[in-house]
DNA sequence: CTAGAGATTTAGGATACACTAAATTTCAGA
DNA sequence: TCTGAAATTTAGTGTATCCTAAATCTCTAG
């Protein structure tokens, strides 16, 4: 399998610095202290400090100075958190009545505890889902994890149609009202027309005409193809 | 309500020592620190120290030399923990298939990782339980705590008929077998026989003829009453 | 009434992880 | 090429929690 090697239980802290790294990762370019820190909400020198002891355990690679990124170790770490935050969400969702806006804190404390047989019952109970609530990715047990093509509902030309396929707004307020208009991941909209220069969108939700701005209009991720 | 007075969030080690200490302090006496080490498999030295920084932050009373005992806040504390850990222990057996010798481990870690709003959805979802799989009662969010009057399995005489309500074991070996032969709480048994000096009982489950050993029958803890 | 044995506390040390303040390095722009 | 701002690391602290070894206290058995 792609157990890890027999290592010490690794602490909350060092769960989410990978975490961390993985999701500022997405470009291929190595990770910088500074944006860790911004995402943690951590003093930078904290950071380096972590990340002398991250190296040391082989997760990560670090040239000083210059950035960090994740040993193969390491990203299988950061995936098997993924891969918990995300199910966990789904199933507080599915089955304990949270809503897509609350469920993020819990799951941020609940990946650090459960333990992989109870992630795997609730993946099965779940159906195994792809995806979590906001649109995200599951990564499989074995670490895989898809990518999905999509692009801005900013980018949608009038006249097309497109089903969101993930939402990217982390906080409650965006999330809360985006999903009282419908706008959520597997919904089919249609863009009416839009406004020159940043300028409004004017959608078809389920028949309703919704105007969105720019900004809610850049979080929300589309399919295209299908009429 | 009965709140807490603003402080530091409490550490999961805070919160296992509250609740092992209102566990030893069944008795009413006070607890002594080897028998909270033991409890938690910890140096002697090492709950000293623990015992003062609790002390110090209110939520226990030590007399030096003598022990420790709850101060309401403690209490309080180790309550909630308990309706924590029983809740969720409940919850993983009723809807995601674990057994009753399985969930005290995962219970141990997520009790300290959940909301008190994931708590009462779980304890709503269960239709608000007043016993967790062992039968072990379930403190209300008030801190109430029902006291069941049970009987040990070893007491009743023969020819009594008497419902299981409470299974004291904590191994996994133990909890396996006594489930395989149907001695888990609620199930209606009749003592047909006795043997004198800590002999083995012989029971009707079910209708079935059960020899079980002293030990165990320490163990399993009965309702009197109903015939 | 007193010597231990046993329980408990104190002393001293380690690890993990956070912080602030002070170096040090990098690199863009003059 | 040089310089200074920004980024990063190092130095020095502090808290929480554990450990082992050494004191200290308690209480029972003789
Ligand atoms: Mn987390
Ligand atoms: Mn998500
Ligand atoms: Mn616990
Ligand atoms: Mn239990």
């Amino acid at each position: 399998m792609t157990a890890l090697p027999a290592r010490e239980p690794l602490t909350r802290s060092t769960e989410d610095y990978l975490k961390a790294i993985y999701r500022l990762s997405s470009g291929g370019a190595p990770v910088s202290t500074n944006d860790i820190a911004g995402l943690l909400g951590l003093a930078p020198a904290s950071v380096s400090g972590m990340i002398k002891r991250l190296s040391e355990q082989g997760l990560l690679e670090h040239m000083p100075y210059r950035g960090v990124s994740l040993t193969p170790d390491g990203r299988r770490v950061a995936l098997r958190m993924l891969r918990r935050h995300r199910l966990i969400e789904a199933y507080l969702v599915a089955f304990l009545g949270h809503t897509w806006d609350t469920v993020h804190d819990e799951a941020e404390r609940l990946e650090h505890a459960v333990s992989d047989d109870l992630v795997e019952r609730m993946a099965h109970a779940l159906g195994n889902p792809r995806v979590d609530p906001h649109g995200d990715p599951i990564p499989a047990p074995d670490g895989t994890i898809a990518e999905f093509i999509h692009v801005p509902l900013a980018e949608i030309a009038a006249g097309e149609s497109v089903t969101i396929g993930r939402v990217d707004a982390r906080d409650d307020g965006r999330l809360r009202y985006l999903a009282q208009h419908g706008l959520v991941p597997g919904a089919r909209i249609a863009v009416v027309d839009r406004e020159p220069f940043g300028g409004p969108l004017t959608l078809d939700v389920a028949g309703q005409r919704k105007i969105v701005g720019p900004e809610l209009a850049a979080l929300i991720l589309c399919e295209r193809g299908g009429g």
